[in-house]
DNA sequence: CCCGAATTTGCAACCGGTTGCACGCATCGC
DNA sequence: GCGATGCGTGCAACCGGTTGCAAATTCGGG
């Protein structure tokens, strides 16, 4: 069907070589016969073959992107960062739902088969184990919202959570809560424990503070929804720092369903600040994690790999503020 | 790096046919042979290289996911259920995002470069003319959320907005408001096109009720809540049709910022059905669209006609169903 | 106008597989 | 024991490009 490079050698008059080089840049071609090509091509609609020239260039511009977390409304804005910042380079994402995936080495098979000259993994619940599978693959990889230790053992780009885990059970101590929670999303989530660290870090500094913790089992509305449901006819802690944002709107709703609010009787501060989180008819309290500078930085660190940069892998890390909304109760007023 | 064919065929002590044919199936090779082969390739942990075969095969089992939608949450489902659906017939989704793509030349070229078995239109606001562009550059192609007409130029699967429209008009006028208003999308796309016409179809049929319309800039919350500011700002209607479940929550935000409540002082019914529609703090009335049946099919019929069924196209349609939470009043008492 | 250097071009081999064809060999019937 | 049949295998050409190398062309300078 397509008109192949020899179609256009042909009409053109020329050898194939010729046409190779008219569309590699960077190739010595002399004006005339460069127009010459580019005429037959236009005439015959000519596109080169992205997947043959890969064959001899060993470059296939396919970027595998892996993730398992498709409930999270989040990941929709991660998905659509990474696949603009990785066109944007002239990479195509080629996506992996790992979702009910269980062996990790197929996946890395299949990218392989496919040539990907490199791996976004973009999830904080995939064990780490995970992403060195495609570095033991020789296959350059990033992992997005991973965590973050000092010598990873593949390029790390996301939040310190042991830092955010410190900085929620900060807010909630300098508001006056006595009796606090955690309610984390799976206790496997890398994510989850490193918050949880933290957290009670931190709280160990504060010896008159009770903590309490529990695990929702999964990142999701309706299993932060069931978790705060449980709790509530436990009795509860004043406030809690949920695992994530979703979470917390879960957790919200079942506060709601028992007829109380928060921050009144519970207050609330979650992780991500997505969207919705801002909306008035949730105005979740949140600690925001700089997605699109982790994305933009991913891609970048992606870059710099496959133009050969292979230097020892790195962790990148990015701050994380407070985004005070109506969840959690007020300061107490300074006493001057 | 990686071991090639030849490499097992050296160390198996055979011809490089002999090795091919054991990884294509349905080729024959005797049982010795066989062992002979697989084991040198375990050895070499050898994998097949898809994109070489693809050379002279010509199925890259490529399919390009293409979609102008990642700020609608109900999208990543979309997006989750597409790629388990293509993973699971053995197909790799190339993601391409058109948000602020605007010349659809310029993918269609793209994918081709990538040599694509098919492409997934999952979109509802990009022009048909778009999904167009690949059936005419031969590229099997399905559009999903398309506009569903008679002899439509591609495979649509889909919902019949205009058939939406009229429900929604209905259920607004068996709940007896009398003033309702259209508060759509973008009014470039086609499904708030028909949703519109299907809607004030039906309400032709009730000569007392007052219609008016308006369109939100976007399918997004903060699109929804601005553009329902404006219309309390201007006297509302009593209830609103809105074109989307994104939309009609940000049009819930609005109604509560301005002190007012749903379905106490306007009433809301959206469509989609997405998970947070169903969330308590925000329990929206709206239209189920039926996405895991659209999508199953959808990625069906790519199927069908990747295997070479080439029946001309048609507009598969799914029937929607309304459901009914806490933002439009009650339907009056039944007078027996 | 001639010569050497620099640039442009074509040849041919190669990337990693697939496949039509012909040949070798074992099997079968008679 | 013979030829017909058929399966299994290897050869070689091909898929659509790229690239090292050498030949051909262009160019500049004297």
């Amino acid at each position: 069907m397509a008109a192949t490079l020899k179609d256009v050698a042909a009409r053109a008059g020329v050898s194939r070589s010729a046409v190779s080089r008219t569309f590699t840049d960077g190739a010595s071609v002399s004006a005339k016969m460069r127009h010459k090509v580019e005429r037959a091509a236009r005439e015959l609609g000519y596109r080169p073959n992205a997947l043959a020239s890969s064959l001899t260039t060993g470059r296939t511009k396919l970027i595998g992107l892996v993730s398992n977390n498709f409930r999270n409304p989040i990941f929709l804005e991660v998905f659509d960062r990474f696949t603009r910042a990785l066109q944007d380079c002239g990479l195509r994402p080629l996506l992996v739902n790992l979702t009910d995936e269980t062996d990790p080495e197929q996946s890395v098979r299949m990218l392989q088969q496919y040539s990907v000259d490199g791996v976004v993994v973009a999830s904080s619940t995939l064990p780490p184990a995970f992403a060195d599978a495609f570095r033991d693959a020789g296959v350059p990889v990033v992992h997005a919202f991973g965590r973050s230790v000092g010598a990873p053992p593949v390029h790390v780009v996301g939040i310190d959570n042991v830092v955010c885990g410190r900085m929620a059970a900060q807010t909630l101590v300098a508001r006056g809560y006595t009796r606090v929670g955690f309610l984390g999303g799976p206790d496997s989530a890398t994510s989850t424990q490193d918050r949880l660290v933290g957290f009670l870090a931190q709280l160990d500094r504060h010896a008159g503070v009770i903590v309490s913790q529990s695990f929702a089992r999964a990142y999701s509305f309706d299993a932060g929804r069931d978790e705060m449901l449980r709790l509530l006819d436990h009795g509860p802690a004043e406030a809690y720092f949920c695992g994530d944002d979703v979470l917390s709107i879960g957790a919200l709703s079942a506060i709601q369903s028992r007829g109380l609010s928060a921050p009144e009787h519970v207050g609330i501060i979650g992780l991500n600040d997505m969207e919705m989180s801002g909306w008035q008819n949730i105005d979740l309290t949140t600690i925001r994690q700089p997605i699109a500078q982790i994305v933009t930085t991913a891609v970048d660190v992606m870059q710099k790999m496959l133009a050969g940069d292979d230097r020892a892998p790195v962790a990148r890390v990015f701050d994380c503020e407070i985004v005070e909304r109506g969840t959690l109760r007020a300061l107490p007023a300074r006493v001057s």
